[in-house]
DNA sequence: CAGTAGCT
DNA sequence: AGCG
């Protein structure tokens, strides 16, 4: 596999599922968004809410609600365990981060219109390991900087199955999603994309 | 005094 | 880029 290098520290893989795999993977987390469904996170504070639906599979999920950022052991909505993440992205990420297991997988769905501004992933107690970042159907606009606002960055588009990784020194880098390319990708029902986002999150 | 995973 |  072929590991093109972003920035320090920002790896990106594409196509690193194929297109059959892509489908297989799909339907796994499709399966388990019915047990644990898409909802619509709101910013703390001012209520404002996302343009891209969420949901998360694993020990724990990271939620966004008016009293706060959180990682919790059950979904917001049904109080129910979050559903295990599926095995394919487990095998990802021991490939690229090895030992020990991701604790999060935080899944995104972006339809025509939604992004997400430019933020840190700095509510995890461990940032040793890189964050993962696994796309599936439409194209989006990606962008990167460093670990303070208004450093340089760097765009690149993520298509379905690419992968992207940011740690070491890019684990705490602002990074967001700028827009998406609707109908670049059939591979979504009704159009859209899926970022499923694994993460470790307290220390082993 | 932080806000800022939002918005203009 | 910078807001309140």
């Amino acid at each position: 596999m072929v590991r093109l290098t972003i920035a320090p520290g920002v790896f990106l893989w594409r196509e690193k599922f194929s297109p059959s795999q892509q489908k297989a993977l799909l339907d796994d987390v499709l399966r388990r968004l019915e047990e644990a469904p898409l909802y619509r996170p709101v910013m703390p504070g001012t209520g404002k809410p996302f343009s891209a639906e969420e949901s998360n599979f694993g020990p724990l999920g990271w939620v966004a609600d008016k009293a706060g950022y959180r990682y919790q052991p059950a979904h917001p909505l049904t109080a129910k365990p979050w559903p295990a993440i599926p095995s394919a992205l487990l095998a990802l990420w021991d490939k690229i981060n090895g030992m020990p297991a991701p604790q999060c997988c935080l899944v995104n769905l972006y339809r025509a219109g939604a992004k997400m501004g430019l933020h840190q992933d700095r509510d995890e107690g461990d940032t040793s390991a890189a964050v993962i970042g696994v796309s599936l159907g439409d194209e989006a606009l990606f962008r990167i900087g460093s670990a303070t606002r208004g450093g340089k960055t760097v765009s690149v588009t993520l298509a379905s199955g690419d992968v992207i990784a940011f740690g070491g020194p890019a684990r705490l880098a602002y990074h967001g999603i700028d827009r998406i390319k609707p109908g670049s990708s059939r591979l979504i029902p009704n159009g859209g994309r899926l970022s499923l986002t694994l993460r470790r999150v307290v220390k082993p």
